[in-house]
Order: structure tokens, then C-alpha cells, then sequence
DNA sequence: GACCTGCTGCGGTTTG
């Protein structure tokens, strides 16, 4: 064994002989080394199951043992977004220290109440937990902070990319700054994850005041080979005897899959479920037995665990027909391939999709693209004969060859975040000063953006009589307010984004999953439901509760969902790819076919950038991302326009009281302004947006959905 | 034109 081996503690030394290994990764030696010989934050970049994990904990776990101290206290945190991640590395943990007697303590809604209650009594070891539980225990047990993580060496916070920009992110970044301001010290922060698209940004995550001291350790073996297959199907035929492409690519996927382990994401939940019927019907009547299942958030946990298992097992052919839902996370061992149907929303989700296939040495990731154009009648839109899912379903793989990835956006607000965390400081402390709240916040916490007046204004929101969230007793005090009490109060404060209402589906006893209410369902409908199919027997409205039978037809419901945001970056190549020539080699003969006509359509447009289709009909060429595209959108919008959007264009429809659209985007390109929310759009996308007014509403879009800086240019490029 | 994630305290009952 090697050097870095014989620095970690012999209690350690030993669990690694235990399992065999004939030695330690580069990239486990490399960490061990960076862990032992500094104080430095940390971020590890490796693929899934690249050992990341160990890296971090081997050096970590043999501090600990080898410098006990004195005083109770957690030693280290580890912070995870999935509660079936955090069980899954408890156990992994426990393995390694349970013979040292350190305690490794997951925390997560599911642990029972004794685990935490015996935790809380003699704080000590590893604690594992969810930003949710982490919030909770400052807003029940601010007091007790600092004896719980007065002693803590470090934090690992595992798959970083997937808290970077989001909501969640934040929240877990404020938190994390009120342990280090509440502690009086900073604490080591280690980061891990397979997908960052900018390690600087990842730093500048991870420790806002010093991005250049963390260091970044990545795995130096690249990832195992590629092998990629992109088949296109038109839909919409004239010829009645011609299947539906749907079942082609279904028959397709049978062929190909069946016999071996494999993941198809199929892009959305309604998706999974005619694909998952589909895939099934094949299935039974090959006389086979099943092995396609469906996977996705709105079926039971029960069905969701009953697939994992089958995965994780690998002793059964199983593939499951799923969302994003096993994209992130738990360990469901190696799969033969990946599909995708349809183009994704972003190469780093599909780069972590394809995280899960070629795992095992010498195998290789194989990535099955399918994609749905439209059969084109002689009016077809340009939009259509542009092949645009097709295009960018190409610009996906190009850039996840090229091993680029979506950046954060920094500068984002998060102002519900923010009246979030106003909330739970507030709780915490029993009440705060208007200046405490900016400092700890926004000077020194994630909300960097939010400058002092703005904060005033927030506040002032959240304070005004009638939303009643806090009030401010004489001495300038900030409290909670009546209804801030109610919310805090409520268990359900603890998470920062926002839930539907849902119908729970029962058939007999057996819960099938849950469903949004916005399906309006009667007695004796026909439903596709977990890959089954089922006819509605009751209705209980009060209790929201569903009952169905077995029947022998369904439709799919509908989920709902908002439309993804794709990257500047994404929209560019796919420009770049509409004016190439070159054919990608993993293109099947039609998708090759359909590039073509996509490709001759698009020399027909020549260089213009404002296609006039009708009088009052226009095509603007953006060659944008969905932020600066919504932009321009707004803008039309707000004097009259209509706009559809698609990616990299706008259609837009002028009525006789609409001013000329050249004219109108010359003087915006030359500085006009425009009052982008004029005809007063929806802006509320956020839990706690509700307690907000209109204008911070629109800073708030302003700071993420919504490029004001980009208008001039685009408008310019547009008219030149 | 989409997906995903999370949750306390307390009272009652059972078990050792």
C-alpha cells in the first residue's frame, strides 16, 4: 500500500484490507494527501462511483480517531440532498467506523424520533442530514447550536452541482454560514460531485469570500468510452397503415433492451407512463415476463423501491421508464444503456444520466437518442422544418462530448429564499435587528446581491399589516409576526420550494401513487397509471383519495410543469450545426435524412434575421437561450405582440394597433427603454413570492428569468 | 416546452 494509506489511522487501515483492495485510486490518494496536510476547502470532482465518498471520509474519519477531543459535539456534517442517499452512505459509513465506536447518525425525516432524541443527548461522530432537517433543528433548537456543532471539523456536502444555483442551494449556503457566525470560526468545507460545468464557480460556491484558496482534486482517469446512437421517426403520416412513431421507438426500445438493465428517460411523467404501457404490452405478448417498469415521482414509494431493488439487485433483466428521478443520486448499480427520448433540457442533466451506464471497467457508456419530428404538410411552419428537437438534440451530445456543462447563474436574488431565511433567523433568535438580518444574510451569508435598500424593501413587504409575517416591537426589534408564527409553526416551513396539491390513487388497499388535482377525473374513467391500466371507481373530494380497478384501456394524465431554460451556449450550436455540413457519424440514415431537410430549410432564411411570413407575421432569429429569447418576448409583449417562442426564434403576430416591429426593436437597439412588464405577466414562481410585491416580484425576475442587459445587443444584431 | 427534492413534536401504545 502506499503513503497515503499509512497516514490514515489504523482503525481505518484495517476496514481497507477488509475489503480487498489491492490499493488506493489517484484520486483517494490525492484527497487523503490534501486533507492531511492542510486546512484548505476542498472540491472532488470524480465520475459516479469513482470513490469520491471514501476520499473524503477515509482522511476525515482518521482525524477524528487520531485527535479525539475534549467536549460533545458532532465531529464531522455531512450534508445531502435525498434522504435514500443519506441512509445509503450512513451505511456505508457505519462500516468503516462502527468498530472504532464512532457513531454515525443519518437525520432525515424518515429516522425515528429515539435516533434523534439519543443524538441530540450525547452529540458525537458523523451526523448526516437534509438541509430540511438542518433548517428545523435552528428554528426548534436555535440554543442549542452551538453545543451540537461546537466541536465540528469539517462539512461534506455531496453532489454540489445539484445545490449550486438552486433554491435549495442557497438555503443550504445560509445555514451553513449562520453554524460558521453562530461557532465565531470558519469550518472546512468538501465538496463532491460528477457534474460541474466551471470548477469557479463551484469554489466561489462553496466559500464566497475566498474562491482561490479551495482547492480541486478531480479523478485523472477520464470516463470510459462513448458510444452514441441518434435514431430519428417522423410522426403524423398520410399513410394510415404506417404505426405510430411512438411505437416504433417502442418497438425499437424492446428489441434492443430486453434481456439486459437499462434506464429510458423519457422526458416527462406522462411520457414514462405511455411508454411504460407500451413497453409492457410488448412484453406480454412476446410471452415474456416483465421487466419494464415505470419510474417517477408520482408513483408510491413502495412501486419506486420494488424497481430500485430490481436495478440494484442485477440479478433480473429490468429497465426502468423514467424521469429525472433516477438521474441523482442512490446507487443502483451499472445499467447496459442509457435512452433518451426526445432532446434533454440540459447537458448536465444528461450527463449525469449517462453517469449510470459503463460503470464497469472496460464497458462502454452507450447512449440510445430517439427523437419525434413532425411529418410536414405543405404549411408546415418553419419551425417544423427546422427539426429543432432534432438540432438540439445533436448540440446536447456535441457539447457533452466536448465535456462542457450549464454554469450557475450568480448573480440570482432568491428573494423568497430570502424572507425564508429572515423567518428562520428569526425563530432562531427569538427576534433581529434589521442590520443583524443584512449582515448575517446578505453581507456575510449567499444573498450578496440583495444591497441594504432592497433588503428595506423586503422587509417592509413582509412587515406590511395585512401579509403580517413580522413586526417591529418598540426598541426596533424585528419579531415574528401572526402569521410568520403560523408558518414557522408548521412543519412544512422547513423546505423552500414549493409543492402542488395531489389526489392519492388506491387500487383496493395497494397504493398506486399520487396525482395533481388539476386532472379532473369522474367515475368510470380510463386511466394509465405506474404502467397499469385502471378504470376510477370513487372519488372521496374530502379526503383527496382516488380508488381505481384494473380495466383493459387508459389514457395517460396529465402532471403539469413549467418549461425548462436552455442555455445561451446550446442555442448557439445549434446554429452552428443548422449551417454545418458535416454529418455526425452516430446519426441513423433518417435522423440523417431529417438533418438535411432541417439544414436546406434553414439556407432558405439566408442571413436575415427578421423573416417577414405575412403582413403581420414575423420570424425573429435570436440564435438565444430561453433568458434573452423571454426578454425580447416581454418586450413585444408589452406593446401588443404575440409571441410563440422557440429555440433560437420568436414568431411573432402584430394586430393593426401594434407599432411596426422594425421600428419598434431600432429604438430599443438604440437605447429606448421599455417597460418589459407593462401588460403584467405572472412573476410568482417561488414558495414564498406570494409575500411579495410587484416590484421585487420583478427585481426577482430580473436578477434570473429575464436579461434586461441583453436587449439593446440582441435588438441591435436583430435590425443591423 | 420539464423534472426533482423535504418535513416536528407530541401523545398513545407496546415491549422489556
Amino acid at each position: 500500500m502506499s503513503m497515503a494509506f499509512d497516514r490514515l489511522s489504523r482503525p481505518v487501515q484495517k476496514w481497507i484490507r477488509a475489503q480487498g483492495w489491492t490499493g488506493l485510486r489517484p484520486l483517494q490518494a490525492d484527497t487523503i494527501g490534501a486533507i492531511m496536510d492542510g486546512t484548505a476547502d476542498l472540491v472532488v470532482t470524480a465520475s459516479t462511483a469513482g470513490g469520491k465518498t471514501e476520499a473524503a471520509f477515509l482522511p476525515l474519519i482518521s482525524q477524528v480517531l487520531d485527535d479525539p477531543r475534549a467536549g460533545a459535539g458532532f465531529d464531522l456534517l455531512y450534508l445531502g440532498p435525498l434522504k435514500a442517499l443519506i441512509t445509503d452512505q450512513a451505511r456505508r459509513l457505519d462500516d468503516i467506523c462502527h468498530e472504532a465506536g464512532l457513531p454515525v447518525v443519518p437525520w432525515h425525516g424518515d429516522i425515528a424520533g429515539s435516533t434523534k432524541a439519543k443524538a441530540l443527548k450525547d452529540p458525537r461522530g458523523i451526523l448526516l442530514i437534509t438541509p430540511e432537517s438542518l433548517e428545523a433543528l435552528f428554528v426548534r433548537r436555535g440554543n442549542e447550536v452551538p453545543r451540537l456543532f461546537g466541536a465540528l471539523r469539517a462539512v461534506v456536502i455531496d453532489e454540489l452541482h445539484s445545490v449550486l444555483d438552486s433554491e435549495r442551494g442557497v438555503q443550504m449556503r445560509s445555514l451553513l454560514n449562520r453554524i460558521e457566525r453562530r461557532l465565531g470560526r470558519p469550518l472546512r468545507r468538501i465538496g463532491l460531485s460528477a457534474t460541474l460545468g466551471d470548477i469557479g464557480l463551484a469554489c466561489a460556491y462553496l466559500r464566497p469570500d475566498y474562491p482561490g484558496a479551495v482547492g480541486h482534486i478531480a479523478a485523472t482517469s477520464g470516463g470510459s468510452e462513448l458510444r452514441v446512437q441518434l435514431c430519428g421517426y417522423v410522426a403524423g403520416g398520410p399513410d394510415p397503415d404506417e404505426p405510430a412513431a411512438a411505437d416504433l421507438v417502442a418497438t425499437h426500445l424492446f428489441q434492443r433492451l430486453r434481456g439486459s438493465s437499462n434506464l429510458v428517460f423519457a422526458g416527462s411523467r406522462e411520457r414514462v407512463e405511455i411508454y411504460a404501457d407500451k413497453l409492457r404490452q410488448l412484453c406480454d405478448a412476446a410471452g415474456l415476463p416483465q421487466e419494464f417498469h415505470a419510474h417517477h415521482a408520482s408513483l408510491s414509494r413502495e412501486h419506486r423501491d420494488f424497481v430500485e431493488r430490481r436495478l440494484k439487485d442485477g440479478r433480473l433483466p429490468t429497465t426502468a421508464i423514467c424521469t429525472s428521478t433516477l438521474e441523482l443520486g442512490i446507487d443502483i448499480g451499472d445499467v447496459t444503456c442509457v435512452a433518451q427520448i426526445g432532446a434533454p433540457f440540459s447537458v448536465a442533466s444528461l450527463r449525469q444520466r449517462l453517469g449510470r451506464s459503463g460503470r464497469r471497467a472496460g464497458q462502454p457508456a452507450i447512449l440510445r437518442q430517439y427523437v419525434i419530428e413532425a411529418w410536414l404538410r405543405p404549411d408546415a411552419n418553419l419551425a417544423d422544418r427546422l427539426r429543432l428537437d432534432l438540432v438540439r438534440a445533436i448540440a446536447m451530445i456535441d457539447l457533452l462530448i466536448e465535456g462542457w456543462c450549464e454554469p450557475p447563474a450568480p448573480q440570482a436574488l432568491h428573494l423568497s429564499t430570502l424572507v425564508h431565511q429572515v423567518l428562520s433567523v428569526i425563530a432562531e433568535r427569538g427576534g433581529a435587528t434589521a442590520a443583524d438580518l443584512h449582515r448575517l444574510l446578505c453581507r456575510e451569508g449567499p444573498f450578496r446581491s440583495v444591497d441594504a435598500p432592497l433588503f428595506q424593501q423586503v422587509l417592509r413587504a413582509i412587515g406590511r399589516p395585512d401579509t403580517g409575517l413580522i413586526e417591529q416591537s418598540g426598541n426596533g426589534l424585528l419579531l415574528m409576526g401572526r402569521l410568520g408564527e403560523k408558518l414557522v409553526e408548521h412543519y412544512s416551513f422547513y423546505a423552500v420550494f414549493q409543492t402542488p396539491e395531489e389526489y392519492s390513487l388506491l387500487n383496493g388497499t395497494e397504493k398506486l401513487g399520487t396525482l395533481p388535482v388539476e386532472n379532473i377525473l369522474a367515475p368510470g374513467a380510463l386511466l394509465i397509471f405506474s404502467g397499469r391500466r385502471w378504470q376510477v371507481k370513487e372519488i372521496h373530494a374530502e379526503s383527496r383519495v382516488i380508488v381505481v380497478e384494473p380495466a383493459k384501456a387508459g389514457v395517460p394524465p396529465s402532471f403539469g410543469g413549467n418549461a425548462g431554460i436552455i442555455h445561451d451556449r446550446v442555442v448557439e450550436r445549434m446554429f452552428r450545426i443548422l449551417g454545418d455540413r458535416a454529418v455526425p457519424a452516430y446519426l441513423e440514415p433518417l435522423a440523417a435524412a431529417l438533418l438535411e431537410q432541417a439544414r436546406s430549410s434553414f439556407a432558405t432564411l439566408g442571413s436575415g434575421r427578421i423573416c417577414e411570413l405575412s403582413p403581420q407575421a414575423f420570424l425573429l432569429v435570436t440564435r438565444r437561450g430561453t433568458v434573452a429569447s423571454t426578454t425580447l418576448a416581454l418586450a413585444l409583449q408589452s406593446v401588443g405582440f404575440r409571441v410563440q417562442p422557440y429555440d433560437g426564434f420568436l414568431e411573432v403576430l402584430g394586430t393593426d394597433s401594434t407599432p411596426a416591429l422594425r421600428a419598434f426593436l431600432t429604438r430599443i437597439a438604440q437605447g429606448d427603454s421599455v417597460d418589459l412588464f407593462a401588460h403584467d405577466p405572472p412573476l410568482q414562481f417561488e414558495k414564498f413570492h406570494v409575500f411579495l410585491t410587484r416590484s421585487l416580484l420583478q427585481h426577482d425576475a430580473l436578477s434570473s428569468r429575464v436579461d434586461l442587459s441583453a436587449l439593446a445587443m440582441l435588438c441591435k444584431e436583430l435590425t443591423a
